[in-house]
DNA sequence: GTTGAAAATCCGGGGGA
DNA sequence: TCCCCCGGATTTTCAAC
């Protein structure tokens, strides 16, 4: 599979929208019958196109009140800190996202909590804890004005 | 609905990780049948605690390469510009986050690109011809760590 | 929470442009 | 190759208990 016709972008934008379309109603808005809609998809998804299907949780319903990115300098920059600095992070539920970035910092990181109470337990106590972590800074989301996961093919 | 039992977080945390599940499979793992199963589900998307499901596609093989953080500073900071602010900015498909902070600056924006041209282009037709914005700081990904939709419920 | 059964959907064989 | 028709298998959905 060498690369990805209308259809498939079209296929792949509905269901970056909704995930539980049925194939019928998938089908119809491309253009297609069911066969080769349902084709399609498979396809998408045994080749990587497609990595998974989720459902996105209301944060604050569920508890999660609090979103704070934070800005991480580290000590030093040898390949076994940042690989133990990586490997850590992973395993911090708290932290939702991590990026390497090229800057005045090394990482920035994406912090999921409940209030602040974690947070400062999630500082305290898992992120400066990291031997590798020479500075933190934060940054609080006062309020969240956009936020999608499309990626919008044309 | 006043507050989700144990059963009703589990159900969550497994259709966060895979929404595709079905029915008796995720019975199975919380230890119930299928129907009580089935009505749980549709009572936490009735009631909003699950806001919908959607595809992760894979960023690199649909031709996303490039990601950036971008911390924008308004000129002025009166209710009208925020407004029109935030308006144009829900409209800028390459913007799939935008956050209101508190902090050195106002926004921090999470942009998602095909290549370096389109975020050149992006940041000299569409975000800087806002007339609120005064100043914008770009941070590029090198390498994303950890990406997780996952709010872990316990 | 359980059983059971109707309705909807998925899935794939076979065939045609 | 890509698409369509069609029917059996699977799942979802819901009523009755």
């Amino acid at each position: 599979m060498t690369h990805l016709d209308d259809l498939d972008k079209k296929i792949l934008n509905l269901l970056q929208q909704n995930s539980k379309a049925n194939i019928k109603e998938i089908a119809l808005k491309i253009g297609l019958t069911q066969t080769p809609t349902y084709e399609r998809i498979k396809r998408l998804e045994k080749n990587g196109y497609i990595e998974k299907y989720v459902a996105i949780l209301n944060k604050e319903k569920i508890g999660f009140h609090v979103e704070v990115f934070c800005q991480v300098t580290l000590l030093v920059h040898s390949k076994d800190l940042i690989t133990k600095f990586e490997l850590a992070i992973h395993k911090i539920d708290e932290v939702v996202e991590c990026f390497h970035v090229a800057g005045n910092y090394d990482y920035l990181l994406k912090i999921i909590v409940k209030d602040m109470n974690t947070y400062q337990n999630f500082l305290k106590n898992k992120l400066s804890v990291l031997d590798s972590v020479a500075n933190v800074q934060s940054t609080f989301v006062m309020t969240s004005t956009k936020k999608t996961s499309i990626l919008k093919l044309t």
